[in-house]
DNA sequence: ATTCATTTTCGAAACGTTTCGAGGCCTCTT
DNA sequence: AAGAGGCCTCGAAACGTTTCGAAAATGAAT
């Protein structure tokens, strides 16, 4: 069951079948013949921890997800499965960790353990101690987001605040006067979250430039927030008439309050934003907004880890996703009171 | 940076260092104090492929999902990373294979690699090669949903037919005669889904018992196709007053369908099945259902599988959960036409 | 036949652990 | 004072690969 099991049957040393195996040098095609039919006989594959202990490298990538106390959304379960994918493409598997509450235990395994060759880091926070903890260990590592320093490291990232500008001069386009952005949580906010702060900036500044009213409020990941979120804003603000969003999970809620409230969209409310575009199509009507490209992201973020493992003193590179704004019919021209 | 390095330091042999660090053997307190101040002064923590190699195995379990093509559920979801946080309680990481499609290589690659040391099975089949291809490769493993032989394997299941039946049971008492089950695909139950299987039988025999009109339905897992679904319903059977379901990635379709024919939650109709709490809370009205426990699934998996591990001759366990169904408000008295 | 270059194969070391058997050093007993 | 028994510690082997340098085999050219 082992190669020297393969070796002794064939008649051959253990690193002539490493060779024949790996390919690194010739093996002349009679013994490699011999060597394969004993393979194909015994169902041979070689052993995953030997070989990572010899190769010093694991084949394996390490994700580190969002703790299941937050309630993942429906594009980063999209991403999990798609990087999950995208590895498997490249012949590697995919270690996943959770990260915050009390899980640091497993984040420091994986970290220190030499578990995997690199990590894929979401949800980031602009400053992330996860951040400093991989580079101080010297591990490969892709975010998606970036932090400060852009130029410095490697990252995977959505053009938040560009996607979010569109969507409010499309709906200064139509006319509307005031418009709110219903972003994602306060603790996120707090906590540094790049997407919620960029688009809040893009949304303020983005509204000045056209000479329209712009509102803000932060709303929990979850739908009973977006309904009481809606509602809030309609008291608060009863001129709004239209909406953008970065926050799916708060979509249902919203849908709901607007339903209650007795409005048509896009008759009486407009709604935009950055969603998914599954959740956008399945959205009643369905959503003009720009998609999150979870699949591509996926991609590119394996495919970015993997060239800065293959060549440690690569200089950082990364890529900044700009999606097109897919254009439904949940945005119209404000109705004249 | 390895052991040896440790021991050099600390003034003993490596094998020491390996005692101290596992407390396999005792090893005085004055080297142990030692031992460790190097240990966290050079933030040391042992390789893992190593530690794998030498003890024959590697503390992480393989999680088998679906395959990203299939849009994974609410509770998929939440079933994955409940999984990975019951391994972290016990020291072990998840390593993710998707299945079908072509992505055989990647589960093949997790079994005869010897990459892990035991491997869960997510939305399993009654007829399931990969299950077979886990006991010839006498790799432990645990399956959600059972097969043929239960009392031959290890399992965790949900009694969906025992939930079926309640929720049947209960529409009767409310006086409704004529009753839907909204099932998942045409595909999964063509190829031997267990819930599926199970759910139909026990909706149509406890319908029987209660004298009532049983009619099913499949219907693929998405908002779309719960929408059409709903419609198909009203046309062919326009006396049905209540639907069960365990298609919770439907749902919205539902409701959507059900605001369209302008029914209302429960007066006009009852809607009621097995989902997740989460979703069921989310639903408007609050939806009557069994929730399927993904938290404690997930944990009764883990245990049941390191239970395997640990003890090779252990006798198989299983363990069949029979969640309550948590009366919302999604069901009602049927109105006399 | 000898040399030389090439192709093919081999043996040994290395990767970083764990674990087993045995040895050293105490202290206690006789 | 010598032996017995405990406690600690050590050295060496093992786990299953890869990889390096060198040896053996082959074939061509002198």
């Amino acid at each position: 069951m082992n190669i020297g099991e393969i070796a002794k049957r064939a008649g051959v040393s253990r690193s002539t079948v490493s060779y024949a195996l790996s390919g690194k040098r010739p093996v002349s095609t009679a013994t490699a013949q011999r060597i394969n039919d004993v393979i194909d006989e015994l169902g041979y594959r070689p052993n995953a921890s030997a070989r990572a202990l010899a190769e010093g490298r694991t084949r394996t990538l390490g994700l580190v997800i969002p703790p299941a106390s937050a309630r993942l959304t429906d594009v980063q379960l999209a991403f999990v499965a798609s990087v999950v994918e995208a590895a498997a493409v490249h012949d590697h598997d995919v270690l996943l960790s959770p990260s915050g509450g009390d899980h640091d235990r497993s984040f420091e395994r994986i970290v220190t353990g030499r578990r995997v060759d690199g990590v894929i880091l979401m949800e980031i926070l602009l400053q992330d101690p996860r951040v400093d903890r991989l580079t101080s260990a010297d591990l490969p590592f892709v975010t998606i987001g970036h932090v400060e320093d852009p130029a410095a490291s490697w990252w995977v990232d959505v053009d938040y605040a560009g996607l979010i500008s569109r969507c409010v001069r499309h709906l200064a386009d139509l006319g509307h006067q005031d418009v709110v952005l219903i972003n994602r949580s306060d603790e996120l906010v707090a906590a540094g979250y790049g997407p919620a702060l960029r688009a809040t900036t893009a949304f303020t500044t983005t509204a000045e430039e056209c000479g329209i009213n712009a509102h803000t409020v932060c709303c929990a990941d979850e739908p009973a927030a977006g309904q009481a979120c809606f509602e809030e804003i309609r008291t608060r603000w009863p001129d709004v008439t239209a909406a953008v969003t970065i926050n799916e999970a708060a979509l249902p809620g919203v849908q709901r309050a607007l339903h209650r409230a007795g409005l048509d969209v896009p008759r009486d409310f407009s709604l935009t934003g950055v969603i998914a575009d599954r959740l956008a199509e399945d959205f009643h009507p369905p959503l003009t907004a720009g998609d999150v490209p979870a699949v591509e992201m996926a991609r590119m973020a394996v495919d970015l880890l993997l060239g800065q493992i293959g060549d440690e003193s690569a200089t950082p590179r990364h890529s900044m996703l700009a999606p097109p704004i897919t254009l439904r019919s949940s945005t119209g021209a404000r109705r004249r009171a």
